[in-house]
DNA sequence: CTCTGTGCAAACACTTTGCAGCTAA
DNA sequence: TTAGCTGCAAAGTGTTTGCACAGAG
């Protein structure tokens, strides 16, 4: 084990009792895949890579230990994935709001969003089809 | 029939004919029910609402039509939805760009979108969590 | 020792695919 | 007439839940 390592394990120990939760090696397997990570890894994804290290763990364990860790805000869940396919006939330039307590997607439309300059390195380097702001929280329906 | 609905019909007709598909009452009546709709549907709640006018629609057809609107461009899919949970343990700033070919998130960071200013209505209104910049396009590694 | 966390299996939710019959053009 | 569309059924992918046992505290 690397220093580096060992280190990251004493990070998590420590977050991990500040939440209440118990450090078992499960769990660190998984954070430590989700930390080095930089592709934002779906449950499948972080399975995979744990097992190399764990050969036993199973499948729902990553899955709900990845719960757990959103939960504790240990990690986060990648804006509107999961949940099925949502569709808009709404053609025009526009910004979603999401709702995290009851999933409504809400539009709105700010002119000063509408043309946003993205940094040069990203526009030129890829080719870019939208843009757009968006925008997470609990909605005036669900704040009662 | 309304008045309304049918210059929706008739400018659905159109754009059937220029993307080549053939005009269906299943199709019309999905159409319709995504346009009327502010929601961001997914296609289980167009179904439901579909049925009440074309009580035999499948659901199959409703998800179809849905996937065959977004491919010619009369709907678009609300960015990331569909698909796994994404997870991520980066907690420092930064934004999203997804590749809708390979479906790879790539972080990037640029200080400007760190403190986006929102619509005072919007603040006022709901509880804001969370505010980013979202790009989707074409990695480089998938434009070859 | 106690109670949380794990692994397994089954259930569930959403999507996709193959195929036979129907229908818009 | 015929290519494209629909409905049904089955399979595929991802997530959730219930339960018995194991291991952290």
């Amino acid at each position: 084990m690397t220093d580096k390592m060992k280190k990251n394990l004493l990070d998590f120990e420590h977050k991990c009792r500040k939440a209440g939760l118990r450090v078992t090696p499960q769990r660190a397997a998984v954070y430590e895949v989700l930390k080095k990570s930089t592709q934002h890894p779906s449950a499948e994804t972080v399975f995979q890579e744990v097992r190399k290290v764990l050969p036993n763990i199973s499948l729902d364990t990553v899955n709900r230990t990845l719960l757990t860790f959103q939960r504790v805000g240990l990690a986060f869940i990648v804006e509107g994935s999961g949940g099925p396919k949502r569709f808009d006939a709404n053609l025009n330039d526009h910004q979603h709001f999401r709702c995290v307590k009851c999933r409504q997607i809400i539009d709105f439309h700010y002119r000063k969003f509408d043309n946003i300059k993205l940094p040069p390195s990203l526009a030129k380097k890829f080719k870019i089809l939208k843009k757009t702001v968006y925008v997470e929280g609990i909605c005036d329906g669900c704040l009662d």
